[in-house]
DNA sequence: CACCCTAAATTGACCGGCCAGTCAGCCTCC
DNA sequence: GGAGGCTGACTGGCCGGTCAATTTAGGGTG
């Protein structure tokens, strides 16, 4: 399904392009953007600098590129984990859930993510990446509000309390996966427990 | 006092040297340290590029000074603070009050500090500033055990307890200095009550 | 007070290295 | 055999760091 209508060389390109991204990542989190140089994303990818431009248009692009799809991967899980969940509780557990469990493998995009370009690290200021932010938060949104309709949920404000939720989370991970001294063995469960005490019904 | 011993130019130097640190932070904070340049710097100092290597052998030594300065500052405001605190509960708050309190007025010193050179958000990882976080953590340790002592405090292991809330604050304190959105009016009271729960007496 | 004279502080043009980005040619595969 | 992917030497600009030239401060002298 994924091959529908493609040829050889599309589908190599692709896997050119991913190899690209995977590299990129890799490097950008290891060394930061600016420390990270074209030929050392080429050479991990085993392919010449010049090739690395025949895929993308700068640097900078490269580098937007890398963090979009890993984190449009991330939300795929979210998503995903989210249509198996049948109650509030459950959702919000997948959300918090599928993020620590993806990033655990992917360290390297949070790091990027929450490391590289300050103005990235705050979602809500307007960036490159402000539509998927949104996305989430709507997400969230929703989620909360359903819960409070159906009466799962304690009444609250829902787009400051989803505010509040995203950032606890985001903080926890980094908190998670920056910090190797993880003496917490599973740190997404604490999180979901002290939002829960927060939103429950008393 | 401060003046004690000092001839009309030490105190002129001083003055240089503060007035280029303001603007280090000032320009590291703003665009970032391989983003910024010593003309930016030299430029909001008021003074020309050559001066600042009268100041400081290189970039990296002036951006070290700039952190270590403004640290050593809040250090100074958390020891006048704790001084002051006669329980070990008014210890506690003064160690978080005091960190809010001076980072609020100096966000460009949290900004560089958190966002800045991953390893040093890091502090127990080797670093420049390894021994400036250690002497905090020992000074959260004693505060810890002498509650413990006193029975102001339920017992606990002192160091890895220590670890905990000076993460935990440093967590919060992200949330509150790099989201300017902070609908919260003192979180600073809201980490206090977190943590308070976790070490007072039951 | 005007005038120098020296030393120290400051300047900013310049250098060299680094690296993003280019492109003329090569290579490979059909 | 040729079309298109790939290469990597090369270029141009940027910026950390230098240093000879210039300015400033200050104090001694007539």
């Amino acid at each position: 399904m994924a091959l529908a209508g493609k040829t050889r060389k599309d589908v190599l390109q692709e896997f050119r392009t991913s190899e690209l991204l995977d590299a990129a990542r890799h490097v950008f989190a290891l060394r930061g953007y600016h420390a990270a140089t074209i030929d050392q994303i080429a050479a991990h990818a085993g392919v010449a600098k010049g090739t690395v431009y025949l895929y993308f248009d700068s640097k900078r692009e490269l580098f937007l590129a890398a963090l979009r799809q890993g984190i449009l991967a991330l939300h795929a899980e979210v998503a995903h984990q989210l249509r198996a969940a049948p109650t509030p509780q459950a959702q919000l557990q997948a959300f918090i859930n599928a993020r620590f469990h993806y990033f655990s493998r992917h360290p390297d995009l949070f790091r990027i993510y929450y490391t590289e370009f300050p103005q990235l690290a705050t979602p809500t200021a307007s960036s490159e990446f402000h539509d998927l932010y949104e996305q989430q938060a709507k997400l969230l949104e929703s989620v909360l509000a359903d819960g409070i309709r159906s009466g799962h949920l304690r009444p609250c404000p829902v787009p400051s309390t989803a505010r509040l939720v995203y950032d606890l989370i985001r903080s926890a991970l980094a908190q998670h996966i920056l910090h190797e001294a993880a003496d917490n063995p599973n740190p997404e469960a604490a999180v979901f427990q002290f939002i829960w005490k927060g939103i429950s019904p008393s």
